[in-house]
DNA sequence: TTATTATTGTACTGACTGGTCAACTAGAGG
DNA sequence: CCTCTAGTTGACCAGTCAGTACAATAATAA
């Protein structure tokens, strides 16, 4: 592994369960047994491999996860409930690599950064848009076998799919509890009801 | 105004615009114009203002928008709808006087230190339930007006509300922008067609 | 009045922050 | 052999961090 890979490594360990303030250049050296000289030898600034790390983590996640459910033959509700299940396993095994639910690595630094750091904020702003866009795809699918009205804003019902998975991620790692998602997802449907 | 107030009042402010690692004990004297000294006479860390804080925003919001929202007649679907308009007003008017989207005040901080810090961690937990039970009673109202069945997990369908929420807060705040809000939570009832 | 306590102000600590820099090493091409 | 370059190193900034020490002052009570 070269020092710059090594770098980003310990950048999305870290970042993963920590925070971006938190988490200091010296730290990311350490874990990655690299030098402070050469940290910035291959990265002009923390703000820039945080933002290499973002699209890692985002890459990794689409084309080791979401993707494979995606190009599955299931119907699109099995699709999505699939992905939850694949999230729920992530963070069970998360919480007992290290002992707390992490949540979504991109989601928590959108958080912390939207309000403070405009380029990491746009950077996660199209990842969100790449996501929100294969959720589309997915709710067009169901459109098309007449599961749903074709008279929806597709668009607006794939970012509230998105916000409502983002937001039980947030749960389950305030709640330090993998096991609300599964109580949440299960009881998803019953929100329609309520809010219509 | 007391010291002690006016340093609750500065963390409130400073905590909801940016995060907890990123604003200092020095800036949150100067806001509130107020010496160090003083800072550590009333507070013996900036963890337990924070803490104070954190219960103040809370009993602000249930107190200002929360209840008397639940305590009106409205239908429960129509007080759902009446508590988003609100959030979205609130958007709209922390984007207008400091140019940013800051999200949920209690959201943000969840996200940030769950993993770092447990007594806070815990304390927003307990903030959490306690909107939950809130959601709760909401959704037992619809259940006795016979729009819910009863045999829904109340306590489920309340969380993954509130996830649906904080996850609608983390987009707008990512995209800056209080739109989304309107846009995701009209589509939001297409969700439940497609989970189930 | 004096004694006590609450509050404020100033100066400071040691550790840590992100980032810079000149010196150095190893290896490739000629 | 020399030279060039990419990579590496550790020392070193100036500034900030949360927190401390403690004297000076204000408010209160006896």
């Amino acid at each position: 592994m070269t020092t710059r890979e090594k770098l980003i490594d310990s950048a999305i360990e870290l970042l993963s369960n920590r925070s971006y303030n938190s988490v200091g250049v010296q730290e990311l050296c350490e874990r990655a047994e690299v030098k402070k000289g050469s940290f910035y030898h291959f990265f002009p600034s923390k703000r820039d491999l945080t933002i290499v790390a973002l699209d890692t983590i985002w890459e990794n996640f689409k084309t080791q996860m979401f993707l494979p459910i995606l190009e599955t033959d299931l119907e699109p509700a099995d699709k999505l409930k699939t992905i939850m299940e694949q999230g729920y396993k992530h963070l069970v095994s998360s919480k007992s690599c290290n002992g707390c639910v992490s949540g979504c690595n991109i989601g928590n630094l959108a958080v912390e950064l939207s309000t403070q750091d405009e380029e990491i904020r746009k950077k996660i702003v199209s990842i969100f848009d790449e996501w929100t866009g294969f959720i589309e795809i997915l709710i067009q699918d169901a459109i098309s076998r007449g599961q749903l009205s074709s008279k929806i804003n597709v668009r607006a019902t794939a970012q509230a799919l998105l916000a409502f998975v983002e937001g039980t991620l947030l749960l389950c790692k305030t709640y330090n509890d993998p096991e609300l998602m599964k109580n949440i997802s299960n009881n998803a449907f019953n929100i329609l009801r309520v809010i219509k």
